[in-house]
DNA sequence: CTGAAAGCGCTTACAG
DNA sequence: CTGAAAGCGCTTACAG
């Protein structure tokens, strides 16, 4: 064997005096030879520098690379650095990793339109949010197992949580006080895209698309039972969850003169809710007295600061787990709604 | 073809009537084939349901796999839910996935002590942070470029921040304002695990082994030169940068009688200082007037809220990016130093 | 328990 | 510009 070249299982045969078979059996099936001659191949594998077979040929050979790819519908930089994202892939990764399997992440935002050629290596796919084209998703192997999670493939098991209920519970309890001028602020409901106040020129998008507007009609349940009319209610949209999208358009609310000003807000995730917390704060509102803020995810960042965000906490964690074990025939592949937890800080007690 | 069996391209050749040749220079190689032919192929592929090659096959013969393994020396659900961790691998992603590559998540902590079979899949390996284990890396195959983040391997590319002069400029601003009561906050800097105060029985960890001990020596040199003995300054150490383990540990801090407790904490990353903040204002302290607090890092969460935090800001993001194109060789594969940035928040002027 | 051989689906050097 | 053929490194059904 050539030094320059790296060692295969049939250098390593021809070495030992053994068919390749006993060497991938040594590796792979333990039942299928005598332990001695398995010690004698690892031990010499070992020496001369042979870390295993090659994963490149065995997937080839055997159909499966032990890889999922998790598609997410936004960009790799988003997702890596939202705290619900972050925690659904930490939920997959631990299964997977508990299964020996390990995790490949793509998105459905490329850099180019053009789906990866890597794409088609992965075994199964879990696919997160909805996809800005489906044309990716039709290019997977139509064998390979999909999940969904947070929004509808046809003849798809999928992974959801209870929007409308959940965000029906957090506004019936914000509205135990009643408040003199409540207010919503909306993420990406809006058609048109929009940063700002939602006027009746604006479509929204429809709860298939968005899950967003499946909490607002839970939201809008709560002020009906309050004898509040919905269409009375002031809503503003952000297109993105970010902080620096979110902040100007909470400041102009807030920036209001005082008897317009919103003495509740309903936001539809808790980083709009983390980011109206801090400019209030910036501008010497007091949280809860001069305005009330309530938040949906219950991530960390909400629960490990002073004043707590009330809010609604889903386990994505589980929506992970969940996912990995139905992509690897764990669990039954099935259409599944996790339920949530109303959390009650200080931001609005 | 049995309409059970996914399509090959050899199948897809037979189909049309052209060589297996052609088939993949009309994926691949445009110039290899005239522009009519290549339409034809591409036509026929999709009415046909071939989605392009096979990239198991593909990558076992051509040998690369357009997969960039990260290895990081944090669990998987640590990692992914890290700020500086999350921008690091949206750094690295970002730039692969601009070169047509993609990033498959590995732990130096897998659940079982044995490296997955998938791992030397990879073209290329990115390490972030010491190992537990060096057995892993030794696995890796020997030809396969690997770049090292945040601590050393022989002979191999790696990334660091300049740690001593970051931490030296911010203790050095800290101690503007003499403190009466400073402290630091460690993060893994005791050999024997301790979260609490360190003591005289503790032995630190060197600068080779945790990246910790090289800011506290930029610390240290701060306070000699603004006549305070290192030795004199209370410290404490955290084994986990989390806010459960973190708080525990903040909460003796800061739950000493008035005269004992500090007036200042020189923490070890923003993630201690948030907690720090965090459990000074349940506790109704005021920062900065009662309590100073600077961190490590300059994540999003410590400038996003108020008091803003006053802390060292590392680009973890371009430190992602630079790592995948050495790996890519985009870059020339050297020992390279990113520079930091004080940020000075409220939360020590 | 062990070995000889086929073949997974591609890409590429080479001949025409 | 096109095609026939070798071979990447394995695993596995099968024969002994």
């Amino acid at each position: 064997m050539p030094p320059s070249r790296r060692m295969t299982l049939k250098d390593l045969a021809a070495e030992l005096g053994v068919s390749t078979a006993s060497i991938s059996n040594a590796f792979n099936r333990p039942d299928q030879l005598s332990p001695m001659l398995r010690e004698r191949i690892l031990n010499e594998a070992k020496r001369l520098g042979y870390a295993g077979p090659d994963a490149k040929a065995r997937s080839l050979r055997t159909g499966r690379s032990q890889i999922i790819a998790v598609i997410l519908a936004e960009s790799l930089t988003y997702s890596l650095n939202d705290a619900v994202a972050s925690e659904l892939l930490s939920g997959i990764a631990e299964v997977l990793d508990a299964h020996g399997h390990t995790m490949l992440l793509l998105s459905g935002r490329q850099h180019g339109s053009e789906t990866h050629g890597s794409t088609n290596m992965a075994d199964g796919y879990i696919v997160y949010g909805l996809m800005p084209s489906m044309t990716m998703l039709s290019e997977l192997p139509a064998q390979n197992p999909l999940v969904a999670v947070d929004f509808d493939i046809e003849h798809c098991p999928t992974i959801h949580i209870d929007n409308e209920p959940a965000s029906y519970s957090i506004a019936r309890h914000a509205l135990l006080t009643p408040p003199k001028r409540p207010a919503v602020i909306n993420l990406r409901l809006t058609k048109q895209p929009c940063n700002g106040r939602i006027t009746d020129e604006h479509d929204l998008f429809s709860a298939h698309h968005t899950i967003t507007r499946s909490r607002l009609m839970g939201i809008h349940r709560a002020f009906k039972e309050s004898g509040i009319d919905p269409a009375s209610v002031p809503m503003w949209n952000v297109e993105e969850n970010i902080h620096d999208v979110c902040a100007p358009v909470i400041a102009d609310i807030l920036d209001q003169p005082e008897e317009h000003r919103p003495d509740l807000l309903l936001c539809m995730s808790d980083r709009i809710a983390l980011t109206a917390l801090t400019l209030a704060e910036q501008r010497g509102l007091c949280v809860p007295d001069d305005l009330r803020i309530t938040g949906f995810d219950g991530i960390a960042e909400g629960q490990y600061r002073a004043p707590r965000l009330t809010t609604v906490r889903q386990d994505s964690i589980e929506k992970g787990r969940l996912a990995a074990r139905m992509i690897l025939g764990l669990s039954p592949k099935e259409q599944k709604y996790l339920s949530t937890e109303l959390l009650i800080g200080e931001s609005c007690p």
